[in-house]
RNA sequence: UGGGGCGUCGCCAAGUGGUAAGGCAGCGGCUUUUGAUGCCGCCAUUCGCAGGUUCGAAUCCUGCCGCCCCAG
């Protein structure tokens, strides 16, 4: 695939020709998509500055395949900059990361929810820490290699979700301001990922076969509540599993932190006629509730901290409450952005909405904001 | 040490002479830029133990062991 099917440079930046004499900041993770993107940049005749955070120690443990912002992926990003032939920053942001993500994950599952860093670690390092420094570094943008769209509306510019709906990242960046999005670019949203690839293969990047990231990137074994234990050492003490309807003690746990609402395996219950889920996290009676898959569903649910990214729409809107749900008809009650709390209704039961999680809503393809899931309410 | 009942995979549980259902739990895999869910696969050569009857028993007989209940 050669870069002549793609769309206008300039275009995909969305900048005003001509890209000379634009300044475009990219923030290189040390992956594909990244790399992809600052050679797209470089192309573009704009001058490009790389930027990595180090998230956290760049060697132990954590250092494997498919994690970012560490180790062998700040080489990676490095060595693709060099290739290209553009500045590029290493800026060491583990002390922020950890007490902004890592410890704050630890908190939420010690308080009985169940978190989505990725969100936080885009609302915080990735957006508000990158934009302050490119904005620093006199830049036109800044990029990134998300795969979400900027759309341009009238009222100014929309999030929308990737042209990909299976490589959409839009639920893990609702809470993009419209300041930030202002000057932020998503050159990828509109690239099905094989040409990404391919791109990375034609431009020599030594990333171009390097494996999708997966799972949370500071958790090197899926072992997640490991990395809970080793910053909220209270996290292991171990509590009761309790009926929820009935009250009844069916066991031990090993630690409210291991459980989400939802969650069926690990319970290590048996001797039942039907599956138990956990559907609640008593976090100062250290108990574990369970009921039927019944008791899980969900009309409606209490959202907070809610961002709009511009105006509220007068069309019916959708919301995804997990990453991977498909976006379900709601009903929204009260006002939505600038940190106000409101209401959402489920135009049919909802199961496993866990509090902590994100709600995200949207009006078709366009993301309309979002905010996080506070408390549930049952059919 | 009278009477009755029961002992089948970690748990619940079918099976009453013809060669061990199912559920739960667990394990593995698929899926997946959070945690889950879901789906697929695996999971008792053996039925408390020891004998006996029978072509053939978890199922019938005998003894032993264990547990439960009711009695005194």
């Amino acid at each position: 695939m050669s870069l002549t099917t793609l769309p206008d440079l300039a275009d995909l930046f969305q900048l005003s020709a001509p890209m000379a004499g634009k300044r475009v900041v990219v923030a290189m993770s040390g992956g594909v998509d990244s790399s992809v993107v600052a050679a797209l940049a470089a192309r573009s005749g704009a001058e490009v500055i790389g930027v990595t955070l180090q998230l956290y120690a760049s060697n132990g443990p954590s250092a494997r395949k498919g994690a970012c912002c560490a180790g062998d992926d700040i080489r990676d990003a490095r060595s693709v900059a060099d290739r290209l032939g553009i500045v590029h920053h290493v800026i060491d942001h583990e002390s922020q990361f950890r007490e902004e993500v890592v410890e704050r994950f630890a908190d939420e599952y010690l308080a009985g929810r169940t978190p989505i860093p990725c969100i936080r670690c885009n609302m915080g390092p990735k957006y508000t820490d990158l934009f302050a420094m490119a904005r620093e570094l006199g830049a036109d943008c800044l990029a990134t290699g998300h795969y979400v769209r900027r759309a341009l509306g009238a009222a100014g510019p929309e999030l929308h979700r990737a042209l990909d709906p299976a490589r959409d990242q839009s639920y893990f960046l609702y809470g993009t301001t419209e300041a930030q999005l202002d000057f932020l670019r998503f050159p990828l949203g509109g690239l099905p990922k094989p040409q990404v690839r391919a791109i990375a293969e034609a431009e020599g990047l030594r990333v171009a076969a390097k494996p999708d990231s997966q799972d949370i990137c500071f958790v090197p074994d899926g072992d997640y509540a490991k990395i809970v234990r080793s910053v909220r050492p209270e996290g292991g003490l171990p509590g009761a599993i309790v009926h929820a309807t009935t009250g009844e003690v069916l066991g031990t746990h090993k630690g409210i932190i291991h459980y989400t609402v939802g969650q069926r395996r690990g319970l290590e219950i048996g001797g039942q006629a039907e599956p138990l889920y956990v559907t609640g996290l008593d976090a100062p009676g250290r108990q574990v509730l369970v009921g039927p898959k019944i008791l899980l569903a969900v009309g409606a649910a209490r959202i907070v901290e809610t961002n709009r990214i511009g105006p509220l729409p007068d069309a019916p809107l959708t919301a995804k409450v997990r990453s991977l749900a498909k976006p379900v008809p709601i009903v929204l009650e009260g006002s939505l952005g600038d940190g106000a709390d409101c209401t959402i209704r489920f135009a049919s039961p909802e199961y496993g909405v866990a509090p902590g999680q994100a709600a995200v809503f949207y009006c078709g393809d366009r993301v309309v904001g979002g905010g996080w899931i506070d408390s549930t309410e049952g059919v």
